[in-house]
DNA sequence: GCTAGTGCACTGGTCTGACCAGTAGGCTAC
DNA sequence: GTAGCCTACTGGTCAGACCAGTGCACTAGC
């Protein structure tokens, strides 16, 4: 050893570079959410290669959810702000594939929200808690259960906001979706439901008084409540002081 | 309103009709990593599509990270196990093109990062500590700033990995590596690192000791200490007691 | 004048068929 | 027995074509 260090190679398939030139331009703002693409066949002009090529550029920029195209659209295709479809994309499939237990999902779900709550506790603003409040109160109000879960959906999401951080958001509501996606088939007992809103109204009044361990906590309870019906006993113990 | 309720339709696309029935059969375990796909020439007689066709649906599973493909490979595109590498990619855009701050992505990495030490205060087998003793050994025996950062990373992914939960793990390593890829450019101080050493082993001491709390939370003191150069004043006080 | 309807020019989705540069494995010549 | 060639494949790319949609300008009718 001693010679010159060599780099290995790999060979760079032309969709590829069109992929990271369009990526790029999107990612320094040139090319902004709602702007349009020019129609393939200009692509494959400005590129200089076959419109397969430019096909299979835009089929991988629309798998990672960045652009839509629409048949007969006259103006090409659409640059898409970001939207956290293909991480929930991937992370559903680790679930699926990488045997992620529910078990996991749920306690993952139980970081996120402790940390959100936590965070929520000492950053809300009142138009955050106002936010935290309507939520509660179309629980309160919700007829079916679609209503009632959306609500409750608003509600987390509320206090994820009012994190400050929208990867704890985003990840939150994530990962929620797919739990909740995981456990459709299983009733949500309605009678759970004033439970459920009591949890959620404990919470709020400590994040309300800044108390941030202590909606954390509770945070954490509900989720462990609501899902250990799901789990073998004792699974989400580690979590809870 | 009271008609029938109608949904609204979507056309679907032929190759994504083959996304499906591929990702299926790799979600179902029926095709498992390792194992090759058919030649696009087969695949085309067998979704009854045109070459073009498949070799669109080909670049999305490519896109997804779950099949790659090599020119001249006899056996056709290969079934890859699952990797993180879509989630990384679309959680580095999402820190890019969604102004996510490096403030948010240590935020979060102590959030996971306190979960991981907890849990695996309370968790951690013997094997692991072991490995946990053996990455500190290597970073204080390193050499070169490559050594040093590979044990550290070693020991971090020893801890997430004692905490038993995989989506801790991945998570984990995504933001860090994402979290480092933006500080890359600013220098990590030499002297640092004993006292980086120091942090690591009184956090291994606490996890030995089965206090998690502690751990936790001198897990997020040390994050917080190593970026709080490259953050405003005050940017991860919400997370430290 | 304005609106309703009709074309048209263009889009993306798909197909066909072709060429090229790679690869792996069998075959041949030594 | 082995080194090296041959061949039958592979994926990557190209060219050209057709179709069903779309939006818009234009036009016919009021």
């Amino acid at each position: 050893m001693g010679g010159p260090r060599f780099q290995p190679v790999r060979t760079v398939r032309a969709y590829e570079r069109i992929v990271e030139q369009i990526e790029q331009a999107v990612e320094s703002g040139e090319l902004r959410p709602g702007e349009r693409l020019p129609s393939e066949r200009d692509l494959m002009v400005q590129f200089s290669v076959s419109r397969s090529t430019v096909r299979e550029a835009l089929r991988v920029l629309q798998a990672r959810g960045m652009v839509r195209s629409r048949p007969g659209d006259p103006n090409g295709a659409e640059v898409l702000p970001f939207t956290p479809a293909a991480l929930h994309k991937s992370m559903t499939t680790l679930a699926r594939v990488d045997e992620l237990s529910l078990a996991e999902l749920v306690q993952f779900r139980m970081v996120l929200e402790g940390a959100a709550y936590l965070l929520a506790a000492r950053l809300h603003t009142p138009s955050q808690l106002a936010d935290m409040d309507a939520a509660i109160a179309r629980m309160r109000a919700a007829e079916g259960e679609e209503a009632f879960g959306a609500a409750d959906v608003d509600f987390h999401d509320a206090v994820a906001r009012a994190s400050g951080n929208k990867l704890i958001l985003i990840c939150s509501d994530v990962v929620r979706s797919i739990v909740l996606n995981l456990i459709a088939d299983k009733i949500r007992a309605p009678e759970l439901r004033s439970r459920s809103i009591a949890h959620h109204e404990e919470a709020l009044a400590a994040v309300r008084a800044g108390d941030g361990p202590l909606a954390a906590r509770l945070a954490r309870q509900a989720l462990s409540d609501f899902y250990s019906p799901y789990l073998p006993e004792g699974a989400l113990d580690e979590l809870l002081e």
